[in-house]
DNA sequence: GTACATTTGTTCAAAAATAATCAATTTCGA
DNA sequence: TCGAAATTGATTATTTTTGAACAAATGTAC
């Protein structure tokens, strides 16, 4: 009994089970425990499991769920690096527009103790602003639950009553080719309204998403003056080129 | 039993039922409280849930400091009485306004499962409303973090956008002689326009404010068509003499 | 406010699992 | 066939996990 024959059986019984402990799989191999362990060590090594003390699990098993609203965000240091970058661009008395991105959102911890002015239509952003020194107004419009934000014609046009100094904006995709696109419409028409109003806007974006087209192309990537990132790819030089002013520190 | 797997139950067990007892946790898990403990301690660490005297809390429900979710709310069950009354008259199908009133916010418990379409502007109230089958519009416009609201111009020229079949809304004083009063010019705005936009006005009111004024007297008791209370008083009886329609089981 | 009960943190001990070391076995190529 | 390298197993020491006991802290009732 090899190797490699002991992995195929190991994944199958995890596949099948989602756990198994070390007795067990030394028992149905027939081999020893500690053979078994060296392989559950080399094979967690390899991303295909995760051990856990007296066995090994499934790696879905152990992934922590994503429906608590703290999410742990993906990506969080590069986000919150953009962020401390971006804070440094709001001044005392300040309007800002914040929207509903997860990116944007992780602005909210470096501005709480600013004196500014913020509206946005995000939920979360409401929430987390809500005990700070910032003065907050709400776009209204219709709720959607599943993206904890304010959107539709209504919201829009309640944005295009303000003016803002600036609009700190997320998208799921940015190109110098393609320019921004988004996975949904309604985010699309938040995005342009708040735009069209700034005197500046920024972008936001990690640098995985810089290059990306999503499905939903809608403006060019000059709506926006200013872009964050976190990394000075080729994708975010083109970017420069188009006449964007790039910041990554 | 590993603590990968008591993680994973630990924490659907809060997704559930928003909160658990230590004790719960150990009996249903079958392992000793220490242990449980322990595991708290570790998921708090991580930012998973919210470590509490006896047990654990789903972060969501922790972060919410809305003064009157608890149950400790003054005259709970007099406004749970009224709220139960209100919520007869609310048809599947119905747009209703809801305002920012302690009382008003006890109906979401009895609505939550209605196919209805609630415009408000109480922050409460749409948190209460996230995870149930209602519609939900938000009016936009200045939070009033103090309040847990949305106050202001823009939000009553938000809410005469609207037309809503009914308007639930509380005062802070109401008597036949001198209408309704209210402690913030605002409340009062906002009260004002939603009765304008509605074809139908109830005020929900506990006995304790019913024959009071307070400070700012700002319409007559006929802006409303219904009131609904707990008791029978004396100061009831002269709002019905007034025309109102008067509701109390 | 005090007194009481509950919950928690800490320390210690026992049990289980693991890592480390070394010996035995197998494999493979010259 | 011989020997080096890899694999496997056994033994021991270490680490991790768990539970129990008790003092300190916290919440609750009066």
């Amino acid at each position: 009994m090899n190797f490699q024959k002991r992995k195929r059986i190991i994944l199958d019984k995890l596949t099948d089970m989602g756990e198994a402990s070390v007795k067990e799989l030394a028992d149905e191999i027939g081999i020893s425990e500690i053979t078994i362990r060296r392989d559950l060590l080399i094979l967690a090594g390899e991303g295909l499991l995760y051990r856990t003390h007296g066995g090994a699990m499934r790696l879905d098993l152990v992934k922590t769920p994503t429906n608590f609203t703290n999410k742990i965000a993906s990506n969080a240091e590069a986000k919150d690096h953009i962020c401390r970058l971006a804070a440094r661009h709001i001044q005392e008395g300040d309007t800002i527009f914040m929207d509903c991105g997860s990116t944007v959102f992780r602005l909210c911890q470096f501005i709480k103790n600013k004196e500014i002015h913020v509206v946005t239509n995000s939920l979360p952003v409401l929430q987390e602003l809500m005990d700070s020194s910032v003065k907050i107004n709400l776009v209204g419009g219709e709720v959607d639950k599943e993206r904890q934000a304010v959107h539709g014609k209504i919201a829009e046009e309640h944005i295009a009553r303000y003016h803002f100094d600036k609009a700190f904006l997320g998208v799921d995709g940015i190109s110098a080719a393609k320019g921004l696109s988004a996975h949904s419409e309604l985010e699309a028409g938040i995005t342009l309204t708040a735009a069209a109003h700034a005197e500046e806007t920024y972008l936001l974006c990690d640098a995985s998403k810089i290059g990306k087209d999503k499905y939903l192309q809608f403006a060019p990537a000059t709506l926006a003056n200013v872009i964050i990132s976190n990394k000075k790819t080729e994708a975010v030089l083109d970017l420069a080129k188009a006449g964007l002013t790039v910041i990554t520190d």
